[in-house]
DNA sequence: TATTCACGTTACCGCTAGTAACAACGGATG
DNA sequence: CATCCGTTGTTACTAGCGGTAACGTGAATA
């Protein structure tokens, strides 16, 4: 039969895409973001021109590779910005299913958030948005929530984006350093920016003598 | 004389670093961060050991070049943040800086962000620390200002270096937004980060219907 | 039987970062 | 004057990278 074959050869293409991203997964993880693609084929137990038929770029499987984490993470996130608590607590779980997130994996984190740019290819590629997709994409995920559920007042849109964007730089940024100088518990640090996040800049006293702040 | 000798030498052999900087600054500006050493060397008018003798080393030249945008950025923050006026309006001044040189310089500033990573060498190179050097940089300024002017209480010093590095991160990260996409002038974009910091987001109501946020 | 199609190979291209070996000039020193 | 030394510069090379062209192989379809 026709169809058969023709599903049976689909279904295995995608099994073995599936071989060939678990293989380079285990790479990436053993050899960073840095990984070349003769590692990955080699660890597969095949050769470089495969990869690219698969993968057509080091991109494409880079990015292959990043959807899977990323869905991960964003369904997690939202399943801790659905629960049913004030907000201050909600706030506070996601925050910390991020950090635990990069804290338990943090190989796969640097993998996701430091992608090796490109190099010779004249890929046009659009210059400028090489930074981390997985930034963008939690920014972009947090702003609609934000947008759809608390009162921005009039341009709610616009000021629910550079909300959704800075509050994700802010945990990344300071989850990034905090990994690698782990100044404190997780938990201390989950306070310490939903506390932020609350207003502890505006609140608090300048201290005697200096010029304030 | 010897001395004086010695001395011609390394007033020429500055002097020259200087000019080979600066042949290297206009490559990175016209063809990015990913800018070759033979580019950069033609630019220059010599050949590559002659980078490699004077900088070492691509990261080293690379470095070499960030420093300078660096101090400069760090002063012209400083600056803003030693302003005679109220704190919310230094740190708006200090935001609005931020921006203003990322708007004015983007590929300078894309150059210090998203700096190419290490490639094929087994040069140690602190493992997890080659996320942007300028970032960490300011964060750790930032902190230090708050922990020197800001009455935060018990644990002082640990809030401080969150919010700093947390605040860089919300700036920069809104920042790479906002030059991606322009979605409103850069004093809205201020402002909304200023609203944020004040606890914007605490203070906002829910909206009817949804589930909170 | 002949075609098709994915899987797989070897051998190559142009590029990169980085280095070894050598030449030439100028000032200090015997 | 001859010699050494430090710097500037060269050419020619290595090893590795991302990516590709050309070629076999084996199984299912027509």
């Amino acid at each position: 039969m026709e169809t058969t074959h023709r599903e049976d050869q689909r279904s295995a293409t995608e099994r073995r895409r599936r071989e060939l991203l678990e293989a380079a997964e285990r790479v990436v993880l053993r050899d960073g973001p840095g990984a070349s693609m003769n590692a990955i084929a080699a660890e597969a137990g095949i050769t470089k021109p495969i990869l690219y038929r698969h993968f057509g770029d080091k991109g494409g499987l880079y990015r292959a590779l990043a959807v899977r984490h990323t869905d991960a993470l964003v369904d997690a996130l939202r399943a801790a910005l659905d629960a049913p608590t004030d907000r201050r607590e909600r706030v506070e779980a996601a925050l910390d299913t991020y950090l635990a997130a990069i804290e338990t994996r943090p190989q796969v984190y640097r993998f996701l958030m430091h992608p090796a740019e490109e190099s010779g290819g004249e890929r046009g590629f659009d210059v400028g948005q090489h930074s981390a997709p997985l930034l963008r994409r939690l920014g972009e995920e947090l702003a609609t929530v934000i947008a759809e559920r608390v009162d921005l007042g009039a341009d709610r849109e616009e000021r629910a984006r550079v909300w959704g964007h800075g509050i994700v730089g802010m945990m990344h940024a300071a989850g990034d350093w905090w990994l690698g100088e782990r100044p404190c518990p997780r938990e201390r640090l989950v306070r310490h920016l939903a506390d932020l996040l609350w207003g502890g800049l505006a609140t608090a006293q300048d201290l005697a003598g200096g010029p304030g702040l």
